[in-house]
DNA sequence: TTCCCATATATCGGAATGATATAATTTACC
DNA sequence: GGTAAATTATATCATTCCGATATATGGGAA
């Protein structure tokens, strides 16, 4: 998904700045699904602007830095929609801290102990702000959004959850008493 | 995640040459959460043999094209245990699918349906894969991140088949009947 | 025999990332 | 009241990455 049609999809809900845009993208309830930054965002609205999809215009109140305020013109709207008629591109999911663990037989316990705190702190966190966010959110399309989030972070953290208590059972990270990691006899 | 540590990786796991590390990164156990095309990847080669980290031995077999073997150097195995001291990044999620599924009250049922369905068949299609490949995989971290993916995908999967279900209450994607919308009391 | 597929290396344009520069204004705090 | 820090807002830059393509050869299929 490029830069451009996501900025004419999220001016298709309400006139805004690029700032806002990029606050969305990064921070806001469609964050935990797509991303975008200033670096990609201001050139392709100054194309949209060139292609005749988005206006702006420009608000200088006392007391407030300029902005400019963009909004979506009719042909912007039909592009937008001409694009939601073709068939969507495949998830694309990366994650650095699976790589990590792909060597966890290469580090000492200890290390890929904590990664797995880190990440499993860092879903629940992800999960409270996407609970939150469904909390204070009645547009249907928004809430399935979300709610495929929560289901997601969800599974990955009772995962997590299960895949430490199973390292317990073998790998004692406390210390002593290695050898109740026999009775660990189904490996499954 | 830059793509030279994604090469130091997998080359940590044996040696191969570029065309195989994009195979394993593309199609291979690790694309469900990582990925990089030759247009990163012999770029990345080229750099990591400048710095040391990577050597390569070059193979002219008779009947077959001329290919660089890639190895990691002593160098390049202590760089890549130290890059996994450092924190990794949080995972990334992009889903085109989603961002389709914002405007879906502003599209024709049927076409959300649609999309519906599509995503279904192509996540019953991951799971499977990861399913076959945890199947024929001993390598205890290469299982953790299978198990991983296949998890987030069942979530997914329930997810998406419970959204269609309760649908198919509420708008009757077949035409007839629309009363029955009126049924489904309960708000959850 | 012709065509397509797999192997293999490499490059190119365009796009996105991540960081930073600039600047004014609002909030926070002492 | 004053100053430091955070927020709002636009914009650009180097580096990196993506996606497609060019090139070449051998193996199978039709």
């Amino acid at each position: 998904m490029n830069v451009k049609t996501l900025c004419l999809g999220i001016l298709s809900f309400s006139d805004m700045t690029g700032y806002d845009i990029r606050k969305l993208a990064a921070e806001g309830n469609f964050c935990h699904f797509c991303e975008a930054n200033y670096g990609s965002i201001y050139p392709a609205l100054a194309q949209l602007t060139d292609a005749g999809l988005v206006t702006y215009r420009e608000e200088t109140e006392a007391g407030k830095p300029q902005r400019k305020i963009y909004s979506l013109t009719p042909l912007g709207r039909a592009a937008l929609m001409t694009t939601l008629e073709t068939t969507p591109g495949p998830d694309k999911f990366k994650s650095e801290f699976l790589f990590y663990g792909l060597f966890a037989d290469k580090m000492p316990p200890a290390q890929f102990e904590i990664l797995l705190d880190k990440k499993i702190a860092s879903v629940r966190e992800a999960l409270e702000k996407l609970k939150g966010a469904m909390g204070c959110c009645d547009h249907e399309p928004s809430r399935f959004a979300l709610g495929y989030g929560v289901a997601m972070n969800e599974a990955v953290l009772a995962y997590l959850k299960g895949y430490k208590a199973e390292r317990r059972g073998t790998h004692r990270a406390g210390g002593k008493n290695k050898a109740l990691a026999m009775e660990r006899g189904n490996g499954k």
